[in-house]
DNA sequence: CCAGACGTTGTT
DNA sequence: GTCTGG
DNA sequence: CCAGACGTTGTT
DNA sequence: GTCTGG
């Protein structure tokens, strides 16, 4: 994958020391934190008209993220939907398939982004080559013609499995094209050639990475900053450990039932600076151990856990029958009068309810009737909701 | 014939 | 634009 | 890709 | 969680 990447080179560096012809570089901002919808100097071949430019070759500014020609004039350009395309399917893809022949170009960057994924928690990592060299990346574009007759030109980047060293981090990574031979072929290659050869994950070692700030997820995060290494916390266990040794008499009962292999594995990492020493004993200096986040229980509604006194309560409920997604009112016919017990829960919560006219549909579940139709919207959570109402927000969002 | 799609990623 | 599906 | 929101009627 | 916005 690559969501968001560095460029901050110049256009004499993405150029690679040509002189070429420039296509709207007066867009261009370099940034350690760029993202689908930036402009970004890509090298495109230039066939065909004038035939008098150096090498048939320019260095043109386009946005990250593709539009396709065929895009409706009326719609807006979304540069997230297509700024990755998947090398091994860009031949089957309508999108990407009419691309291949004569609209191949190189994207240059310093690094780029990738987030490894610990369950819930997300840490960035920057990768980058060895000696700092640009890493160039295969990519297509297009270009699309707006309503008012603007010419827009995006382009996608390839890629591919990951290589064996950076499948820890995550299981794709861009197409880079490592040496000369690669990137002219993808540039000046026939219209017909077969390019399957280049469209490999990138195995050599002077690929590095290392963690960086969470704060560059935020994609008007824009500082040099975003490239800085940062010192991994230790594992959670571990500072857990810490945190109970610092409070609790040191001499008692050890933590030893603790994952003991955790603490390696946050620690991947393969920088410039010399090897780290690995802490097997977790003997480490806690100076790095910053505050722990000791969050106060006070949780907005939507995050609350379930009452278990009302979970019970709505675990009586039978389950809905597949495909019921209006707001349910539940008829219990055990009781005298059908309308006697008569409970209103709604399962899709957070929007005004349906207005559409549905018929009603009854589902009988044993003792009780189910009957859909449209009907004012329970209010489930937020200002306004009861205590009740949030509660059973929770219980239909857990199921 | 016309209508409709046309994409990747990840997965709490 | 071009392919697939009805 | 990640960040950020996640809400409305009627009127105390 | 899930949707929208950048």
């Amino acid at each position: 994958m690559c969501g968001r990447c560095r460029c901050t080179l110049r256009p004499h560096d993405v150029s690679r020391g040509r002189t070429l012809r420039h296509i709207n570089m007066d867009r261009y901002r370099p940034s350690y934190n760029v993202s689908p919808g930036f402009n970004v100097p890509v090298v495109r071949r230039d066939d065909g008209k004038d035939k008098g430019e150096e090498e048939g070759v320019v260095l043109h500014c386009m946005k990250w993220g593709l539009v396709p020609s065929f895009t409706k004039k009326t719609d807006k350009p979304d540069h997230y939907k297509m700024f990755n395309s998947r090398s091994e399917t860009i031949r089957e893809k309508a999108s990407f398939r009419r691309l291949i022949p004569n609209s191949r170009c190189l994207v240059s960057v310093e690094g780029f982004y990738e987030w490894k994924k610990d369950g819930s928690k997300k840490q960035p990592y920057y990768i980058h080559f060895k000696d700092g060299k640009p890493l160039v990346f295969a990519a297509l574009y297009d270009s699309w013609k707006n309503a008012e007759g603007e010419v827009l030109y995006t382009f996608t980047i390839l890629t591919t499995s990951s290589s064996s060293s950076l499948q820890w981090l995550h299981d794709r990574m861009p197409v880079i094209l490592g040496n000369k031979e690669s990137s002219d072929m993808w540039l000046n290659g026939r219209p017909t050639s077969n390019f399957d050869t280049l469209l490999k994950p990138y195995e050599e070692a002077d690929l590095m990475w290392y963690p960086v700030t969470p704060a560059m997820g935020k994609p008007s995060f824009d500082s040099p900053e975003c490239i800085n290494e940062i010192q991994l916390k230790c594992d959670e266990s571990k500072s857990i450990s810490h945190f109970f040794m610092k409070k609790g008499a040191k001499g008692e009962k050890e933590h030893n039932n603790e994952d003991k292999r955790g603490h390696m594995k946050n620690d991947e990492s393969r920088s410039l600076k010399e090897e780290k020493e690995v802490d097997i004993y977790g003997t480490q200096s806690t100076s790095n151990t910053n505050e722990l986040d000791i969050k106060p229980k006070v949780l907005p509604p939507w995050e609350e856990p379930v009452d278990s006194r009302l979970k019970q309560e709505v675990d009586d409920f039978p389950q809905f029958p597949a495909g019921m997604d209006q707001h349910p009112t539940k008829t219990d016919h055990t009781a005298s009068s059908p309308e006697r017990k008569k409970i209103k829960v709604a399962n899709n919560v957070g929007t005004s309810g349906s207005t559409k006219e549905l018929p009603e549909e009854k589902h009988e579940l044993g003792a009780f009737v189910y009957t859909t139709k449209p009907t004012t919207p329970v209010k489930m959570k937020g200002k306004g909701a009861n205590d009740s109402q949030q509660k059973l927000f929770a219980y239909f969002k857990k199921n």
